[in-house]
Formats: structure tokens, C-alpha cells, sequence
DNA sequence: TTTACATATCTAATAATTAGATATATCTTA
DNA sequence: TAAGATATATCTAATTATTAGATATGTAAA
């Protein structure tokens, strides 16, 4: 790898000399004499081998490869700006990335919104999105594989905040032939029809399906079930608020079910290590509350 | 905006001493003292106000802080290089830029492929590209808007290299009236339809459609030709290469005229100014005639 | 012209960086 | 566990790069 010559103190100058209008203004600003600003262009210069400034009259005026250039050394100076600034939140304590494991039933818009508003106070913290599933949050409180998690179980020895409560909603697709029958549907009706279970991620085996029927088809994800749902194939309590684009687009249609139609599930945050929360995931966290609680009202 | 404290060399420091292993080698590869290389980086960790590395036994092992910004600081050295190595390139009378307009009968896929060859050669020359159609490459010439040109017409007082014959077929939408005649097709009965073509987006109002029918839509670009003839509003002549897509995909069909199926025009690579021509525009201009008449092979 | 304003360059002073020497710490091995 | 090998930390002196001050030079406006 080539070891850069330039200093990053020779393109700060050599944009003063641009930003302010001459070497005496620029000296001005950057509280230097003139003649080191002088010096410090000139060897820039030498040191590229090229002029990247002429004077022209009595100001100064770049050359082509000149605007160039410094319009890239901009970029290069803000950025080694930008790393030290992270520096400065490393130093608060500010974590470098976020691991947040996130039960697949939280509503995606939810966990958009909070990510949208953190972004623009994260401090140049990364996130790490995980989707599970049932007790694949367990498994990775377990393990220490994020900080933070929302699960619809809490642990033994963890402690989780009510986020908020989800509805999952009995679908099939319109043509199904449960949708045919005309009347309300009894657990007789879809004990001859195939249920779609989320099946569990985790290793402990948690199964979403409560029923008993002979027809189970367990699927890994969320999205493969509203797919498999969609595509005519079974039925299955699917997340409300995952399904509303289905259901106007007719994908997808509520179950007349004579009772249990609806489901409910709440979901929990929480901190995989209590004691020691970074500033970053603790405002992720509130952002994640907030958020939940905001739009439930 | 803040000034960076850092210095580049500082940065290049810390990275030799976890990429050599250690303090010692780092100076050894840096060709400076030990003593040297450890004052560097006790500075950087003063000025930054927390700690990259710490010794561990023998050896230093990166914080978590120092590793994310280890790794943002390669790209920060990275990129200074860049710039100076494009220093280099512009000393040696390599363009910043260089502004290209394309005929719009010219295959796409030839520009495509010139331009792939030519983007590693580069040297951080950056193309602009414009679309034109017939004078339009003319009046673009003339007002001195490109570097390199392409285009049917080669203006006086420029020179031109021929590049490719391109050739026009008329085509309609396959349920066209003209495709349900169940015969040949003779000027009588193109007479009767719609006539697409593509009028010019120069000043000089020079027209591709040399019949004189009374029913014409005139269309910007290429693209909207194809567009207007895809759905079935009329019929024109567009270039083979540039609709083989839609001939495949049965949205255009062939029209069997009687005569004047096909018509040949003849596109020719024109440089802006051949007294001063730079080595990126040079380099792109034998890629583009190579590409063509390979292909043309 | 003269004046005002701006850059270039010379020299001396100053500050930052480097090397050399040596102290200190850790691992290895006997 | 002590000696040897290897590695970093720190002190001081030397070196180098950068800066300021003074002055020369060049351009535009009055």
C-alpha cells in the first residue's frame, strides 16, 4: 500500500486558501501567518508535482485539476474528522454495534420507525437485526448473541418490560375451502384442513400451534407463512398488523371463526445484560417503547 | 467544521503496528525508530482521549473502540492515496472528466461494453454521458459540450472516423393493423397508419422519417419510440440491435415491406477538438471503435 | 503615479518528531 | 525460580519541519 506524503493539514490549508479568498484570509482563519500558509501550498504542490493554484490579479484562482482535487480532499478531511468524532462517542461509551434480536411478530413498521429515529442520534453505532422466532430469543439471550431482544417469552433469570401486545388473526387465502363454506367455522372444520405453524427457531421447541390436528405444516419464518398461507395452501394465526397489505390486496382473508379467531401474545424487551447497558442501546430502547406505546394508542 | 487532530501519518502508524505485529516490527517496516512508533501512538491515543491498544503479554491487542476505528482509518488512508495518485494521473494530462454523447442508434451494449473496459483503465476519470438524437451531436459539437462524439452526421469542419453501420428495420406491434394485411406491404397502405419517429433534439430540425405520410407522431428518444410503437399506436423504423428484446418478446414484429425494410445509416466517432485530445478520451475513443468493430466481426 | 492590497521568499525562532540509550515488563526455558 | 530473550515505555539530545516576522515583488484601483 502507498503511505500518503500530503498531510491532512496541507488540503485543510489549501481549502481556507480557497473557502476565504487568498492566503492572508485564509492565514487569518486558521490563526498562521501568511507566509506559513504560502509554505504550506507550495509544498502541497511540490509534492504532487502539479499547481493546483495560480494567482490571477490579485486572487486566487484553481486550476482544473485543482478543483478536483480539493473537492476530493474534502471529502477526505471530513471523513477523518468524521472518525475522530467517533472516537469521542467510543469514549463516552458509545457502543461500535448493536445486536437486536427481534421476534418475527413485532410489527415490522414499528421496528422501522424506532430504527429511523435512531439513526440520526446513533453516533455512528451499526445495528445488527436478527429475526426470530418463538424460543430462538432464548437461545440468544443464552448465548450473549445481542444486547437487546424482543421475545414473546421471558427467560428465567432475565428480566423483559411489557412492549406491547400483538394480535395474530386466523387467515386462509379467499378461495380457500374454508372461506366456502358459508357459515361460521368450528374446530371440527379446520381439524380437516392444514394448519401452517411458525415452527420454533430456537432449540427448545416451543410450538405456536396450540391445536392438535393431524395436518401441521411447520414453516421456519414469518414471511414463508404468509407466503404459504397466501398461496392457498393452509390456514394459520398470522400477526394483524404483518398482514394488513395482504388483506387489502385480498391475498389473504379473516377466518369467521365461531371463537378463537383472535389470539393474543405480548411481547417483551430485554437487555441481555442488565448491569452494563450502553448509552446506544439504552436509547435504542427507549426509542422502542416509545414507539410501541405511541402507535398502540 | 472541525479540523482533524489526527494526522494521517499517525493513523498509517497504528496500523502498522497491528498489521507487522507489534511496536518493534512496525518500526522496523517503517523504517523508523522504536522509540518513534510508540510515541506516535501514545499521541494518537492522548489526542483521541481513549485507548486503541494494550499490551498483552508480549503482544498488542486491539480495543473493541480500536478496532472499529482501525478500520475506518484504513479507508481514511486509503482514500488519501487515492487522491494523490490521482494527482498523478491528472500531472500526467489524464481528464477529470470526460463528457460523451452517444447517438441514441448506437447499440447500447456496445457503449456498455466499451465503457466496462475502459472503467478499470480509468484512473479515476469520471464519464458523462448523453443521449442525442441526429443534430442534436451536431449542436453539442458546436457549443464545444462534449469531448467525444457519436453520431450519423459528421458536421463541417470536424472529422469524423466511421464506427458501425447501424441498421433500422420497420417494425409495428405484432396486432398492428399493418400485420393483419396477410400480404406485403407497400407505401400505399403505410400511408394510412401512424408513422413514429424520432425527431431531433437538435436546433437544426433534420427528421429521420423521409416519407412524407400525413399522419406522424414525433417522439423525443429512442425510448419513447419504442415505447409508442410497443403499444401498438404505430409503426416506424428503429435500429435492429436496440429492439432484438422486443422482437423476442413478440412486442414488435418485423414488417414485411416490399421495399425499403431496412435502411442503413452509418454512425462515426468524432473527437470535439483533435488538436488537444487527452489520453482518457483518446483511450476511450480506440475502445469504443475496438468494441465496435469486433463486434461487428 | 501613487496607494492599497496581495503573494513570494528569506532568515531566525519555535515546535514537533525522531533516534539513541536505558529502564521496565513479560514470556520461555532451563 | 532465575536467567535470557523479546518487547514496550520513557528520558534526553539531536534533527527536522513548521511557523512568524521582515521585506521584496507584483497587480489593480484611484
Amino acid at each position: 500500500m502507498n503511505t500518503p506524503r500530503v498531510s491532512l493539514d496541507q488540503w485543510r490549508t489549501l481549502q481556507a486558501v480557497i473557502d476565504h479568498g487568498g492566503y492572508a484570509q485564509a492565514a487569518e482563519k486558521l490563526h498562521r501567518s501568511q507566509s506559513s500558509v504560502s509554505y504550506a501550498v507550495k509544498r502541497l504542490q511540490g509534492q504532487l508535482g502539479l499547481k493546483l493554484l495560480h494567482i490571477e490579479g490579485r486572487n486566487a484562482v484553481l486550476s482544473e485539476a485543482g478543483k478536483v482535487l480539493l473537492q476530493r480532499s474534502r471529502q477526505l478531511v471530513a471523513d477523518a474528522s468524521a472518525i475522530e468524532q467517533q472516537a469521542h462517542h467510543l469514549e463516552q461509551g458509545w457502543e461500535a454495534e448493536i445486536r437486536l434480536a427481534v421476534e418475527a411478530a413485532y410489527p415490522t413498521q414499528y421496528l422501522m420507525q424506532a430504527l429511523k429515529q435512531f439513526e440520526p442520534l446513533s453516533k455512528d453505532t451499526r445495528i445488527r437485526l436478527q429475526e426470530v422466532v418463538l424460543s430462538g430469543a432464548e437461545d440468544i439471550l443464552l448465548k450473549g448473541d445481542a444486547e437487546l431482544v424482543i421475545s414473546p417469552y421471558v427467560p428465567q433469570g432475565f428480566l423483559g418490560e411489557e412492549l406491547i401486545q400483538v394480535n395474530f388473526i386466523a387467515v386462509a387465502h379467499p378461495e380457500h375451502a374454508l372461506h366456502q363454506l358459508g357459515r361460521d367455522i368450528t374446530t371440527h372444520d379446520l381439524n380437516r384442513e392444514t394448519h401452517v405453524i411458525v415452527s420454533d427457531s430456537g432449540s427448545k421447541g416451543i410450538d405456536s400451534g396450540w391445536l392438535n390436528e393431524s395436518h401441521r405444516w411447520a414453516v421456519a419464518s414469518l414471511e414463508s407463512a404468509r407466503k404459504v398461507i397466501s398461496s392457498g395452501l393452509g390456514y394459520g394465526w398470522l400477526p394483524e398488523k404483518e398482514i394488513e397489505q395482504q388483506i387489502n390486496n385480498h391475498e389473504l382473508k379473516y377466518l369467521p371463526l365461531k371463537e378463537g379467531q383472535r389470539r393474543t401474545g405480548i411481547l417483551y424487551l430485554i437487555y441481555a445484560n442488565p448491569d452494563q447497558v450502553g448509552p446506544a442501546t439504552r436509547q435504542l430502547a427507549e426509542l422502542l417503547k416509545q414507539v410501541s406505546h405511541d402507535m398502540e394508542a
